[in-house]
DNA sequence: ACCCCCTGTCATAGG
DNA sequence: CACCTATGACAGGGG
């Protein structure tokens, strides 16, 4: 069993394939394991990813709604074993499938092998498959597959209907003349079916629903091809040939409507040389208006086929992400969400059916990240505001003060709790630290969508500056909007719940994380209200957050305009040193570990650079040698053809070969040479 | 009990 | 000189 390699990864080429198999009405028993080129690495075995979330064993490859076009999915070899390093030459075999007059322009290394097989009289298989691959040709499965940038016609409708198509238009070319209405209505019936999986594909949830019509119209298609082949007895004698009973009985009759992965591999894996054997570019005219549509660029097959999207293409050239999956730059700010989605992936996800989420589309992922999240946090909301007084059961808070705390008005809401809470405003990533956007470390608004999921997992919330953060003193009411603006572009809070979890657990489950970050966020709770119990044991007007975070002429003005006395001063003062130095511990880390992750991969790269020297160095050496051993045997065969005066052979140990400036070759004796070399040596030495 | 990691804080240098 | 930032060092807590 021969495995060829992964042509398809080269973007939506399973996913034709199954369209393929589909239509021709075969159940396609992929046993691949996929992997998306998505953070996480997620895998899959025998269950295929659809848009919408729902899965297929029959359809691969997964559908970027916002790109608008089909990732590339890099299928292993089934079974782990070693694919055929010898990939199918498609230049030539679309030359050659042309040059059989195919009537329809193979857009794929699916179709070009399908028709191979089927020119070839290859395999039962190949045969059941023509209508299919004839259709999907047809169809122009390869721009829908491409979804982006298929150069060819694509789209809704029949585009090969539409005589304005350039592939239609040679379609029309390369047909027999004796039948073009049989092959139009034939092209067209099968693109309907083809538009029909595609929509199949797209709506996994009616996909079964749709394949069994789709096997109905498949059934009515291949009859109305047999009445067409019935009519038109003068096709190609490859057309006629397709048309074999084997494929009929299959398609007809339905008793072998399995084709097992091995099966397919085994069929796509013949060579084309195997398939195309007895009908070779010499034995078949080459029709020059087939040669003209081969070098037309707009019917190239390599082109065509190098314009299938992949995965990289349809994520990273997406202009709504910025994502980037270069691992040397995994400290980039760009790749944060690699990691944070990454928690996304949740054995206890509170959404059920979610759980593929790290194979959805980033762009997905992150929409539903906001409304998972956005929902989660109202719970959170919802939860903490019932919970509110449990945090006087908690640490040294007085319930009185907690009170205090939201019903006196000149008490800041924000003081003890919200500014608590926003005075922890550090980004935090999971597993790494963050790349700090500027000099203070504000996350990106993907890191806090990110963040916020992973804080949500541990009781997330968010609190709402504006509201809670608001004070009377009107020489800062503009810091308060700029300080709100930034907790919605940069929310780089914790989320602190202001409910104690442990004080109600029964009521509340931590979706996700570890118990470590709860405990931590309990510690950074207790251990950061300190200053929280200062300020409001001292009654200062402001929240830690405004006082760390405020300008400093802000600052100076807010407490020249309040009588504040000298420890509650200091007091602020204190707390605001504490808290930009935190801030700025960090970033300070952050930076730290980013020299770090980068001197990690200045150690890969200069060792694979000082491997490649060495294999160079091998190389040059062993050439070195080779010229020294050529050179060894002609000065040895030079000197066997020698003869002195006296027809004696001359001895190489006392003669040697000089070659002179002229291209004349001298026989020197040794002596002679040594001495020479003694005096250049020591000319060379005087002149250091 | 020990180690490791994370985080906050302090002291200090430098801008 | 005041202020801010960066960073090393230390402490404390949790796993």
């Amino acid at each position: 069993m021969k495995y060829l390699k992964p042509w398809w990864s080269d973007g939506g080429g399973l996913l034709h394939l199954t369209i393929l198999l589909s239509l021709a009405g075969l159940r396609v028993d992929l046993d691949l394991d996929l992997y998306l080129l998505l953070p996480p690495r997620t895998w899959l075995q025998d269950e295929l990813l659809l848009p919408g979330g729902s899965t297929s064993p029959a359809y691969a490859f997964s559908h970027f709604p916002a790109s608008g076009g089909w990732g590339r999915a890099e299928p292993l070899h089934p079974k782990g074993r070693e694919w055929d390093p010898a990939a199918p030459p498609e230049g030539q075999l679309l030359r050659e499938i042309r040059a059989l007059g195919v009537p329809f322009i193979p857009r794929t290394r699916v179709d070009a092998w399908l028709v191979h097989s089927v020119a070839a009289g290859d395999g039962d298989g190949a045969h059941a498959l023509l209508g299919a691959a004839a259709a999907s040709s047809s169809g122009g499965v390869g721009a829908s597959v491409d979804g982006v940038s298929q150069a060819a016609p694509g789209g809704g409708g029949d585009p090969r209907a539409s005589p304005s198509s350039p592939l239609a238009a040679e379609e029309e070319e390369e047909k027999t003349p004796a039948e073009p209405t049989a092959q139009v209505s034939d092209a067209g019936s099968h693109a309907s079916e083809e538009n029909e999986v595609l929509r199949t594909v797209e709506h996994g949830s009616q996909h079964e629903e749709n394949e069994q019509r789709a096997s109905a119209q498949k059934e009515k298609s291949l009859q109305q091809e047999n009445e067409d082949e019935n009519k038109t007895a003068e096709r190609p004698a490859w057309e006629a040939e397709k048309t074999t009973e084997s494929r009929n009985e299959r398609y007809q009759n339905g008793t072998d409507t399995s084709l097992s992965l091995e099966d397919l591999f085994q069929l796509l894996s013949s060579q084309p040389e195997d398939l195309l054997e007895g009908i070779s570019l010499g034995d078949i005219p080459l029709p020059g208006s087939i040669n003209d549509g081969m070098n037309s660029p707009t019917h190239d097959f390599s082109q065509a086929v190098s314009q299938d999207v992949n995965l990289h293409e349809a994520m990273f050239l997406c202009p709504d992400n910025t994502f980037r999956r270069d691992p040397a730059a995994r400290t980039s700010q760009s790749q944060e969400p690699y990691l944070q989605l990454n928690s996304n992936v949740n054995p206890e996800q509170p959404f059920p059916g979610t759980n593929l989420t790290g194979l959805l589309p980033l762009d997905s992922q992150i929409r539903n990240l906001t409304r998972q999240d956005f929902l989660f946090d109202l719970d959170i909301n919802i939860f903490d505001e019932i919970n509110l007084m449990s945090l006087a059961t908690e640490g040294s808070f007085d319930p009185m003060e907690v009170s205090q705390l939201f019903e006196e008005p000149d008490s800041d809401s924000g003081l003890s709790l919200d500014s608590r809470l926003n005075s922890t405003s550090v980004t935090k990533t999971n597993s790494s630290y963050s790349l700090c956007e500027g000099a203070t470390g504000y996350s990106s608004d993907l890191e806090s969508l990110s963040q916020h999921d992973l804080e949500g997992a541990v009781g997330g919330y968010y609190a709402e500056p504006s509201k809670l953060c608001h004070t009377d003193h009107g020489s800062v009411s503009h810091f308060h909007e700029d300080l709100a603006l930034q907790h919605l572009i940069h929310n780089h809070t914790y989320h602190i719940p202001r409910s104690a979890p442990e004080s109600n657990p029964e009521s509340f489950s931590w979706p996700g994380k570890s118990q470590k970050l709860r405990s931590r966020y309990h510690d950074r709770e207790r251990n950061l209200s300190r200053d929280e119990r200062r300020a409001k044991a001292l009654h200062i007007p402001f929240s830690v957050d405004e006082i760390v975070r405020m300008p400093v002429d802000s600052f100076n003005s807010m407490l020249s305009r309040n009588y504040l006395t000298d420890l509650q001063l200091s007091v602020i003062r204190d707390i605001r040193r504490r808290g930009k130095n935190k801030v700025a511990a960090q970033n300070c880390r952050k930076r730290k570990l980013d020299v770090l992750f980068n001197l990690e991969d200045d150690v890969y790269n200069l060792k694979a650079k000082k491997e490649t020297l060495q294999r160079e160095q091998a190389q040059c050496h062993k050439a070195i040698n080779i010229m020294k051993q050529k050179l060894h045997d002609l000065y040895h065969d030079v000197f066997s053809r020698l003869r002195d005066d006296e027809g004696r052979p001359v001895n190489p140990s006392q003669y040697a070969l000089r070659c002179s400036h002229d291209g004349s070759v001298l026989i020197v004796p040794k002596e002679l040479v040594t001495s020479r070399h003694k005096k250049q040596n020591q000319k060379g030495k005087r002149k250091h």
